[in-house]
DNA sequence: ATCAAATGAGACTAAGTAGTATCATTCGTT
DNA sequence: AACGAATGATACTACTTAGTCTCATTTGAT
């Protein structure tokens, strides 16, 4: 696609980027820093979002929308159980920021928007786990809260360790793909 | 020890306990809402600290050195590799929250005082992964960084399954070391 | 019972922040 | 060049919050 390179930002967009990485360095930022970290002046915040509320809430379902498209756009449904879970932990780790911002924040914990792209989201990876399980890449027996806890726990600490420039963003899925099937893994069990 | 079984809290203590509480759960709470919680008058929180930032710097020292006197009676000098792991786990679960506090606030990054109890905590903490490492418990080529940043997230990872019910306090020692040890194992290797 | 220390309640100031409104300027389109 | 839409700058209000201060009340030890 010979588009644009990489075109530049909307107000609208600029602002939902720095909104992010904002909010997730320090929680208690002012507007006024966010529209300056989006080298917009505050009047335009407010002309594209009613109030913060509403930016947070934007930000977070923009972010699930995004990464929606990001996975049904990643063929999820061919190939071998492994190879299927490569490739979305290929999808999921770029996407850990804005991930970790819609649900750490915890302004949206009780919006019925966020609960519904949760269960859309859970449609494309839900099957890939369950195929990963049932092919045995992943043990059975292994607690389904607590592998939750752990594939969203692995899927922040991959994105961290690349911001942080100690992972190499090609290598993340690899590694964070082999921790997860090593530690769910059918092999060696400990106790 | 036959002493006050659980003796009635300082105000000093309530409000450090609110602060934790309250801000890993918003870190937009105000100072008013922190004493509300800490069952104490806005005054009484303004003579025990001088502003904010005094009190969130003494709650995340404080943390630590609590950490480091339970690290200290854990005994994690003997026993084999895995029951070292195994106690050294038993110290950090219950201690998420407030570790989390510590790092993840993100207004102490540039404390030196945070450096020096990290350092601190490390002579406890190093060893016994050292020793896992040497005794076949933790596979030796695992990258660094990566594996002390998937110690982290699945230290937090567990206390949150913990504090939400999904999982017994006294089985989650065992349920992260399983983890950790099966995911850096020398079982099965994939790839 | 007494006294000192700690607390709660509330008034108060100063500062920051959210959100609105206005107007001149800039930008993109034609 | 001309036009409308988007933007920046700025002023403004209302509200929240941080932090200080005072005083009456409570608590705890002797």
């Amino acid at each position: 696609m010979p588009a644009k390179a990489t075109r530049r930002l909307t107000a609208r967009e600029a602002i939902l980027l720095a909104a992010v990485d904002l909010y997730s360095r320090n929680a208690r930022a002012s507007l006024d820093e966010v529209a300056a970290a989006a080298g917009v002046s505050r009047a335009t915040l407010f002309r594209q979002f009613a109030d913060r509320d509403d930016l947070v809430r934007v930000a977070g379902l923009e972010a699930l929308d995004d990464l929606e498209a990001s996975l049904a756009a990643a063929d999820l449904k061919r190939g071998t159980p492994e190879a299927r879970l490569l490739r979305l932990l290929g999808v999921l780790v770029p996407a850990g920021q804005r991930l970790r911002f819609v649900f750490a924040s915890g302004d949206m914990v009780d919006d019925p928007r966020l609960a519904a792209a949760s269960d859309r989201l859970d449609r494309y990876i839900g099957p890939v786990v369950r195929a990963a399980s049932k092919g045995g890449v992943i043990r059975p027996d292994v607690d389904e809260a607590w592998f939750a806890e752990v594939f969203e726990a692995l899927l922040f600490a991959c994105w961290t360790t690349v911001a942080k420039g100690a992972m190499a963003p090609a290598d993340a899925p690899g590694v964070l793909a082999r921790t997860l099937i090593d530690g769910f893994g059918q092999g060696r069990r400990s106790a």
